[in-house]
DNA sequence: GGAAGTCAAGTCTTA
DNA sequence: TAAGACTTGACTTCC
């Protein structure tokens, strides 16, 4: 079995050695010194180079960038822009067209388009637009996509997320894609809007796990298809529960170190992003174990 | 140098 | 209505 799998924005094997591309500060040290910014680009970007060949050495071709790459770039007052660094991420976009290595973004919880908010959603669309302007500037094709959630589940919030959704740049809106969530919205809630707004659905498994009506294998046809009309290689998230972990939903929402098996009829063909928190050495463990 | 507390951001629950 | 929890890794302060 062929399974093109990845991991989220730190190699825990690098990072023992300080390479890493999530250097940020506090507000406070900005406010003091304003040029650390650029030192802290300098070095995430470098280090964003230094994985990458890591990756393409251990035959790893599907990663999440950190969003802290910039740090404060989309922020209100102290955001800047990133054309000083065109170069630096045109080489970085190269380097991972030339090995194969699919680029993708997971902007954070505070990123919510269905928010009833506008200052909250004004600054999603920043950070959205962000996001889509460092993979426009790396020259990353379109599947390299940026996954969110639907956010907020007050009335009328899916209504907000299609309307919000149209504010966004075109190339933004290009490669947003939804993912179900634990907590408010379920493969089913997505599809709809998914389907609507032209737009893929991410499967994360684990969050199915948690919170689901109905058999997934039911659901696969239809999210598949999301992904076909728009010509994109589907992506789903992987991760499990820490063993032993109580019943609670708090305690099943965390994160296991590593991942031991691989979600039941995966789809052939769908990259998965493997959530854990030893990262890499899960890949390593699964390819060992189930021989992939 | 290590441990503990804090941090840009949103939403939801509880008091 | 306000405070705290949620989650997470990195920064910052304190001892």
């Amino acid at each position: 079995m062929k399974i093109n799998l990845g991991y989220a924005c730190i190699n825990t094997e690098l990072r023992k050695n300080e390479v890493y591309c999530s250097r940020t500060c506090r507000i406070s040290t900005l406010q003091k010194d304003p040029g650390i910014l650029k030192q802290l680009v300098d070095d995430n970007l470098r280090d964003l180079m230094t994985i990458l060949e890591w990756n393409d050495k251990n035959d790893i071709r599907l990663f999440r960038m950190s969003s802290q790459l910039f740090p404060f770039a989309s922020h209100e007052k102290w955001g800047y822009s990133i054309e000083p660094w065109q170069e630096q991420l045109k080489k970085i976009g190269e380097y991972a067209r030339d090995k194969k290595i699919r680029i993708t973004f997971h902007p954070g919880q505070y990123c919510v388009l269905s928010s009833e908010k506008e200052n909250v959603v004004v600054n999603s669309i920043r950070e959205l637009e962000h996001h889509a302007e460092i993979l426009q500037r790396m020259g990353c094709d379109q599947n390299s996509i940026m996954v969110i959630h639907g956010g907020s589940k007050t009335p009328g919030a899916m209504d907000r997320f299609k309307k919000n959704f149209y504010r966004l740049s075109v190339s933004c809106q290009k490669r947003l894609v939804l993912e179900n969530c634990e907590m408010c919205y379920k493969v089913e809630d997505l599809l709809p809007v998914c389907h609507s707004l032209n737009i893929p659905l991410v499967i994360d498994y684990h969050h199915f796990n948690i919170n689901n009506d109905i058999e997934l294998e039911f659901l696969i046809p239809f999210v598949l298809k999301t992904w076909k009309r728009r010509g994109i290689k589907p992506k789903f998230h992987y991760s499990e529960s820490e063993p032993g972990c109580g019943d609670s939903l708090t305690e099943r929402r965390k994160h296991s170190k590593v991942v031991q098996s691989l979600p039941k009829n995966h789809p052939e063909g769908v990259d998965l992003m493997i959530e854990a928190k030893d990262k890499e050495v899960s890949i390593f463990l699964l390819r060992n174990n189930l021989k992939i």
